[in-house]
DNA sequence: TCAAAAGATGAACGTTGTTCACTATTTGAC
DNA sequence: GTCAAATAGTGAACAACGTTCATCTTTTGA
């Protein structure tokens, strides 16, 4: 496959996908009508079959995607502060501020399921656990003595830690805490954990 | 309304909702479909309609049957212990416990989204607060003298760093921490958000 | 006794995700 | 340049779903 073909296959992919985030992004998950993107994305039903296995197949990219960016939103972050519970604290904010500012996005990223049977695949999993590095840096300056094993699940608690305390605040079921009392608790949280 | 009628309507509405109660906990969310419903209670899809407004209010009574038996849990939990902070402890542990024990209805619980412009009614936004007296009170024994305010916001962010912490063992895209090494990291997180 | 009220039914409708036979375009060997 | 194979793209058709409603059956209480 070359030239024309190609890049008629990529921008397909790319549009497919571009209006699937769109989608996403304006009315959540189930906003991803195949139809709509097909429609949206300027192709017929059949094209985005052609490009996406199912339906989980093109929530799965957008998840990637998201993915994608909190990564760099938390790259970015780390290259700004040193002293490392400082940065512990701004990573713990900056994913917070993601998840405020991308509702639709954050939500389905981790609310959207897959079937039985079908195991969530290894470059997603890997996609995930590469953000557990970001944490396991400064963790491990803190407490250099630490065995590799025992810094590993302090990682994933710390994380599981801002993730509840970010989930349980944009809960319509709770009435969460807003704003700054937010933001300070986060700081509590991390300094409790870490400090 | 009287007699035959009265019982008749609270049997129906008892075996669908035990039928759907049944279907999540067999397969999930999705699992939950009117049909399937209907035909295992020993009723047509209409009757179903007569009892719940619609399919989300379906899962809206399952999800306040999983929060009342979690609240039944804690309730049992809490009286085994004296100690506050140990009190907290054994808490987080039934949590974690339930959650393992009753998975698809844990994940249901929280992952079933109602639909833009419905917003979650008031008695089980007060179902879910109920939860957090049963962290508030030994918080409050540890800190006698905290403002009510702070100590408001503590106990929600102690629920949901653990909550967080169940959410991510069971997340299959995340490689979680099993068996022992889950239970030590969550003593390890009550302690130091209490200790 | 009987008309009104409430329970129960299931065919029918609209909207989904998904498939597939089909057409149109591109490719590379000759 | 020719042309058969490969790939891109189409949209009607299907099955499964949530939901509605005209209809029938049972219960109620005056």
């Amino acid at each position: 496959m070359a030239g024309v073909q190609k890049a008629k296959s990529e921008e397909t992919h790319r549009r497919v996908l571009k209006a699937a985030i769109a989608a996403v992004e304006a009315g959540g998950m189930e906003a991803v009508n195949i139809r709509k993107i097909a429609a949206d994305a300027g192709y017929s039903v059949g094209s985005v079959y052609k490009h996406f296995e199912d339906q989980d197949a093109l929530l799965l990219a957008v998840n990637s995607v998201t993915l994608g960016r909190i990564k760099n939103l938390m790259a970015s972050t780390v290259e700004t502060v040193d002293e490392p519970l400082e940065r512990l604290k701004v990573l713990a904010l900056a994913y917070l501020a993601f998840a405020r500012d991308n509702r639709n996005l954050w939500i389905t990223l981790f609310s959207h399921q897959l079937p039985e049977g079908k195991p969530v695949p290894e470059w997603h999993m890997q996609e995930n656990i590469a953000l557990l590095g970001f944490i396991a840096a400064p963790l491990r300056e803190l407490e250099p003595t630490m065995l590799e094993e025992d810094l590993a699940a302090r990682t994933r608690t710390a994380f599981a830690a801002v993730h509840g305390l970010v989930t349980i605040s944009l809960e319509a079921r709770f009435v969460g805490l807003s704003g700054e009392k937010l933001e300070e608790e986060m700081n509590f949280l991390v300094e409790r954990l870490a400090g």
